[in-house]
DNA sequence: ATAGGGTTAG
């Protein structure tokens, strides 16, 4: 269209400049153009132009003709006033949309949604809130986009708050609370908006259905997703491509994959997103050929199809093939991304495949993909299963972000790599960055409590007591007695009362029928002198019937199972275990042991602690053992119970110097004593 | 005329 000498009619020119503006045309160029030629340009026009550069973004050219209005004195025409509003924050200029919006002579409830609308797409929950507040009257549209804006933060219970404030609501409060509640999650609780939305005769739409239906796609929920589906077909809105795919994204996800190629089949309107669907599908079902089959027959392929099919390979360990497809890729036109490479590196990971590993990690560099935090997990999970520890640590100390599964691989991948002292230091790093570990930081195998127990120990016997309470603080499960038991017991070692009187509490509260937990604390009290404190835990002790249980252990000579109690002197041979208890005292001795006389034993009375030293039942089973039990034989003792430290001292001591093996099993693992040293160094 | 909601593929 060609604009020849000055239009005079400003109305006309001003619908020519938004046309230019509305068409796919954007064009700023051609908006001066006609701009230039206009008569006399009103606040409907420099709206018109102020449009055009929001859409092309252009705060440059938007700022003088933000200046140009002003001296035309259109700076007070409400709705350019709200245009370039929105302009600014477009452009991500927030500065310059609020002065304007503070400035405004005229504001209306536009200019205050527009400024709104500003912070909540920057997802600045703190300003926008600071707006909406000052808000005298809180419109429909400013809190349909509050609650986006606070289900976006997670805040599930403002927006909650805030719906249920609402005296007018329409189909968009609803979608936003849907989605609030599928963005953070909670399936039921969107499905639930939705048929109470249903139940109010709220009339849907294809944006609240599309919602609706990923939420049955994240619940396996078919039952409601056909009846949703019945819905989108009433309303006659079936065949809108995005609900088309949201539908045949949830048939495949619920493993009714016909029903989702009988969508694809019978769908007009299908474009990448369809076909991608439909082979992740294939591929999520297990039809690994049909898959295959479809991808070979795509009139297109782009990079997520690609990554389907190499994916898919690779999650049905068919990891050759995964290979070969990615091979064959590199043959066309369609480059690989950081999702695709992740494929690959993994499956090089399960085949051992180091050279084609480092071949991909090389090419990762040579065509500089950001090594993000999934992809960098990855290249160290690969390492690592191929040996290559060196290799491993030079990715991690690449990597930009690194999410607690990176901090998992090398910690997991160094122990497993027998550099188990280096695995614990990255723990503790890991926790001194602000990282929480889950389970899986506790080992690859049979990740549960015990292992936060383990660490929890482990953590307080080095005396780092904060460390080891903080943890606790981070676990995802309710920390169980033993976890509190570990932490008390280091308390106990390193003098820290006050941590010790909080933890022992904690556990009389968890547990009050427990013996050992009141004799801890109440032995922590002592030890301060804090004898009233003492009275008051052996005060509870006594009023609740609490009575100590004896440590015991079993082992097993000629068939027969010995059982030794502390403090027991049942034993038919008590008399030759005791001899063999003073020998053993005087042999240690002769070799340099010093007799654990100075340690405080943690389930013994006071009174009893002198007598009872040497008749810690572990203690009485190993000298029965040396006495029963030939060699070569190991002398095999069973605990109930975590072995106690200075029985581990003694064992260690007594391996040595009797030249026997002991094996002493407590209720979590093995511990081996040859030759004077444990087997589980990471443990002691 | 200007302001609000969503999702689907690796």
């Amino acid at each position: 269209m060609v604009v020849s000498g000055f239009i005079k009619d400003t109305f006309a020119a001003s619908r020519l400049v938004k046309f230019s503006t509305d068409s796919r045309f954007i064009n700023v160029d051609y908006s001066h153009h006609i701009l230039l030629h206009i008569e006399n340009p009103n606040g409907f026009t420099w709206n018109a132009v102020m449009r055009a550069h929001l859409a092309c973004g252009s705060s440059r050219e938007g700022e003088e003709i933000h200046t140009h209005v002003l001296k035309l004195g259109f700076g007070s025409d409400v709705f350019v006033l709200n245009t370039m509003i929105n302009m600014y924050f477009v452009c991500g200029e927030m500065g310059n949309a609020r002065k304007l919006f503070e400035e405004g002579a005229v504001l209306d409830s536009v200019s205050w949604n527009s400024i709104l609308a500003g912070y909540v797409q920057m997802g600045d929950v703190e300003e926008a809130t600071l707006i909406f507040k000052r808000m005298e009257e809180k419109n429909l549209i400013a809190s349909n986009s509050m609650i986006a804006l606070l289900g976006k933060a997670g805040r599930v219970g403002n927006a909650c708050k805030l719906f249920d404030e609402m005296l007018v609501r329409d189909v968009v409060s609803w979608t936003a609370m849907v989605s609030c509640y599928e963005q953070n999650e909670m399936f039921e609780e969107a499905l639930v908006m939705f048929s109470r939305m249903n139940g109010e005769g709220v009339s849907v739409d294809e944006v609240v259905l599309v919602s609706v239906i990923s939420a049955c796609s994240n619940l396996l929920a078919v039952r409601e997703g056909k009846l949703i589906h019945g819905i989108c077909i009433r309303n006659g809105i079936e065949s809108y491509v995005n609900l088309h795919n949201a539908l045949i994204h949830m048939y495949s996800s619920c493993r009714e994959i016909n029903e989702s190629r009988k969508l694809f089949d019978s769908g007009q309107l299908l474009d990448q997103i369809s076909w991608n669907s439909m082979i992740s599908g294939y591929m999520k079902c297990g039809s690994i050929e049909e898959a295959r089959k479809l991808f070979d027959s795509m009139p297109e392929r782009d990079v997520v199809s690609w990554s389907a099919m190499i994916s898919g390979y690779a999650q049905h360990d068919r990891f050759v093939e995964t290979l070969e497809l990615f091979n064959e890729m590199q043959r066309g036109e369609v480059r690989p991304d950081e999702t695709t490479l992740v494929s690959v590196v993994s499956a090089c990971a399960h085949l051992v495949a180091l050279d084609q590993g480092k071949w991909t990690h090389a090419y990762i560099k040579k065509n500089n993909f950001e090594i993000n935090s999934v992809l960098g997990t990855t290249l160290i999970d690969m390492y690592m299963k191929c040996g290559c520890v060196e290799n491993a640590l030079e990715v991690f100390y690449g990597m930009k972000e690194r999410g607690v599964s990176s901090w998992n691989a090398i910690i997991v991948g160094l122990a497993v790599n027998g550099l188990v002292e280096e695995s614990l230091e990255k723990f503790s790093e890991m926790s001194n960055h602000g990282v929480a570990p889950n389970e899986i930081t506790f080992m690859g195998v049979e990740p549960n409590v015990k292992h936060y127990g383990c660490m929890v120990d482990l953590l307080g016997r080095a005396g780092l007591l904060e460390e080891a309470e903080e943890l606790i603080g981070t676990m995802p499960m309710a920390p169980d007695v033993a976890t509190w038991g570990a932490l008390l017991g280091a308390c106990k070692k390193h003098g820290d009362t006050k941590m010790g009187e909080r933890v022992g509490r904690t556990l009389i509260e968890l547990q009050p029928d427990h013996d050992g937990f009141h004799v801890l604390l109440s032995n922590i009290y002592a030890s301060k002198g804090m004898w009233e404190d003492v009275i008051e835990v052996r005060g509870i002790m006594r009023h609740q019937g609490v009575m100590k249980t004896p440590g015991c252990s079993l082992i097993e000579a000629d068939g027969v199972v010995h059982e030794f109690l502390a403090g027991d002197t049942a034993h038919p041979l008590m008399k030759d275990i005791d001899r063999m208890l003073d020998e053993v005292a005087v042999r240690l001795k002769m070799h340099g042991y010093a007799p654990a006389t100075n340690e405080v034993s943690l389930d013994i009375d006071e009174e009893e602690k002198e007598t009872s030293l040497y008749r810690h039942s572990e203690k009485l089973a190993i000298a029965f053992g040396i006495i029963s039990i030939k060699p070569p034989t190991p002398i095999r003792i069973m605990k109930n119970l975590r072995i106690c430290e200075d029985c581990h001292a003694a064992a260690k001591a007594i391996s040595k110097v009797f030249e026997r093996e002991i094996v002493v099993r407590d209720r979590h693992r093995f511990h081996h004593f040859r030759h004077g040293s444990c087997s589980c160094k990471d443990y002691w």
